[in-house]
DNA sequence: TAAAATTAATAGTATTACTTTTATATTTGC
DNA sequence: GCAAATATAAAAGTAATACTATTAATTTTA
């Protein structure tokens, strides 16, 4: 069994029984991926996952609460790795502009290449991130979610973010703002240019016009606040 | 009985009978808006609704075919009250930047004022525009409900606030994505403020934050674009 | 005032998320 | 190597949900 270098530690409160430690755990995830994504969240169940991995309901509740939880795992380990692949793309950079625009691009752009990490595939679950993504966080039971540390992970990125922000810009006032509306921004773009292409911009001869409108504009925003 | 200058058309397809036009449908919004803010949409049931309203769960279903239904259509009367206060603040502003301004401001800024039209209550709609409001488009079945015409009005607005943009600056490339960035961003930082404040910015002696940022994002980026 | 439309009430369906209980494997400590 | 602890599977059950169908009563209107 591959180590995977993503680990959602257990004082995020996301799980019962740590699914990493065990193969029915592991296919607990990789299987509720590939469920997600076929059905949507709302028409997946875990009586049907059961079925697929050919085990029980009541197994998989042993490792999670809920199917909320479920999903709050999988849209943090998305996160954790987001942030993996970013340390990872910006440690050797250190002009401060090149670093934040690898960041943006990382953290804007469409995940196409499954990186085979372990059991998951990541392909798939971007597609979960951009269609589901926020149902993680807008519940009635946000707060006291927030309490227990499940978007713990989710703070750190844009935290690590705000500071490349001001490696450019030590002036600039909106670091948190300004990121997570880049990060949320782009997922839903990525949304609307798949559902409801009226509600957004398409440029033809630009490779991904996501990431470009957003690298613009974070530059252009940073320029102006000396 | 007074008429509302916002009406949902029935070619949007969101009601079985229009609840404008009897005194129970009148009910069922008012009492719904209530219901929702208290419970959140999914603890909120047509049961409840009907026992609130001293009516029948079943009578309900003869205006809106489903939960689901009721939340697009008063997300969507939303959107179109902001259009018609939109038109209304800006329709004696012929400087186009004052007029993106004062658009910009009008779509980010929080509803604090019950401006009484009618039997909605535009403080608690806000409310659930922000903690429900992607609910209306994040589901399995978007595709069907946009071809419908579910998000007519919203794309409407949108055009509107792209043609103000092309009107401070007609090369800027992006107008419709800058304007959903914007519109979507303002809520989504509202609900961080309320809920995730580590991933947004505040700032103490700011009046209103985000507002400030999303009309120095808008302009930054437009200048910089010639 | 009769017909049409609207509303109310009841009861029903299939499914949901989740729990409980019990039995059977599997792993682990000694 | 075997007992004890742990993990898994299976079945059955619960309360609630979203929604439908039917029927009856009430209101509107032609």
């Amino acid at each position: 069994m591959q180590e995977l270098p993503i680990k959602i530690t257990t004082d995020c409160n996301l799980y019962l029984k740590n699914p990493e430690t065990s193969e029915l755990g592991q296919r607990i995830v990789t299987n509720s991926i590939e469920l997600i994504n076929e059905l949507g969240f709302e028409a997946f169940t875990f009586k049907k996952l059961g079925k697929k991995i050919k085990s029980n309901e009541s197994s998989i509740y042993r490792y999670f609460e809920s199917k909320h939880h479920l999903l709050v795992y999988l849209i943090t380990w998305y996160w954790s790795w987001l942030e993996y692949r970013l340390v990872f793309a910006t440690s050797n950079i250190l002009d401060p502009e090149e670093r934040l625009r690898i960041a943006v691009e990382i953290i804007t752009k469409k995940v196409e290449q499954d990186f085979a990490f372990g059991y998951i595939n990541e392909v798939l679950l971007f597609n979960i991130v951009i269609d589901e993504g926020s149902k993680a966080y807008y519940t009635k039971d946000v707060d006291e979610e927030n309490e227990k540390g499940f978007f713990k992970p989710y703070k750190r990125l844009i935290k690590r973010l705000s500071d490349m922000v001001l490696g450019v810009n030590p002036n600039y006032i909106y670091p948190e703002m300004l990121m997570s509306t880049v990060i949320e921004g782009a997922r839903k773009q990525r949304f609307f240019t798949e559902h409801l292409p009226g509600l957004t911009t398409t440029i033809k001869e630009d490779k991904d016009t996501i990431v470009s409108f957003f690298i613009q504009l974070v530059f252009h925003n940073l320029k102006n606040n000396v």
